[in-house]
DNA sequence: ATAGAGATTGCCT
DNA sequence: GGCAATCTCTATA
């Protein structure tokens, strides 16, 4: 599910961005993922059907969000980690003042759900009908044929697969690949 | 009850 | 490249 998220679109509201980069993970057979350890008042959005934003608060000041990718009771989802601004980018600077370049304003997943404007509000939202205010929909690009593949960052378990995933050379994924 | 780490970012040097 | 911000959860006592 993870590279076949690529190029789809993230809209929330008057904004939306194309979506550059993810990561999977794989719930509970996943030690780098919340759902490990079992359900939570937190991760239970994890368990739930799949097509939904799971939103997660995290480092005490940010959020981060996800698609939800497995059958109901069965933790799985992909995290979105970086958007290519394409509507709305005036309300995504106003949002993100600290961004001093466009290409910073959803270069990171904090730093897309700042831009779009995504929190705890929007965490169960219906991704395929839109119910609840943020949706992800096919405007006919195809995934990319080749993505770039690598680790996951920001975790320092379950280190070695290869669960990342780009559009390659696009200037908005969070870090140097 | 309390300590410690975390799917991060922005500001500092 | 280091570090603070301070919520949620887990481990330990």
């Amino acid at each position: 599910m993870a590279p076949e998220l690529l190029n789809k679109v993230l809209v929330h509201g008057r904004r939306a961005g194309r979506i550059v980069e993810v990561e999977a993970y794989r719930g509970e057979h996943d030690p780098a993922s919340h759902a490990f350890r079992g359900r939570t008042e937190r991760n239970a959005t994890m368990f739930g059907p799949p097509g939904r934003l799971y939103v997660y608060f995290t480092y005490g000041m940010h959020w981060c969000a996800n698609a939800v990718c497995d059958e109901p009771g069965v933790a799985g989802a992909v995290l979105l980690r970086a958007l290519a601004p394409l509507r709305g980018a005036e309300a995504m600077r106003r949002a993100r003042p600290a961004a001093r370049r466009d290409t910073d304003l959803c270069s990171g997943p904090a730093k897309l759900c700042q831009a779009l404007g995504i929190d705890r509000d929007q965490d169960g939202a219906d991704l395929v009908n839109g119910r609840g205010g943020v949706s992800i929909v096919d405007d006919g690009m195809a995934p990319p044929s080749n993505p770039v593949v690598g680790t996951r960052v920001g975790i320092s378990v379950a280190t070695e697969v290869d669960w990342r995933f780009s559009v390659p050379g696009d200037p908005n994924r969070s870090r140097p690949w």
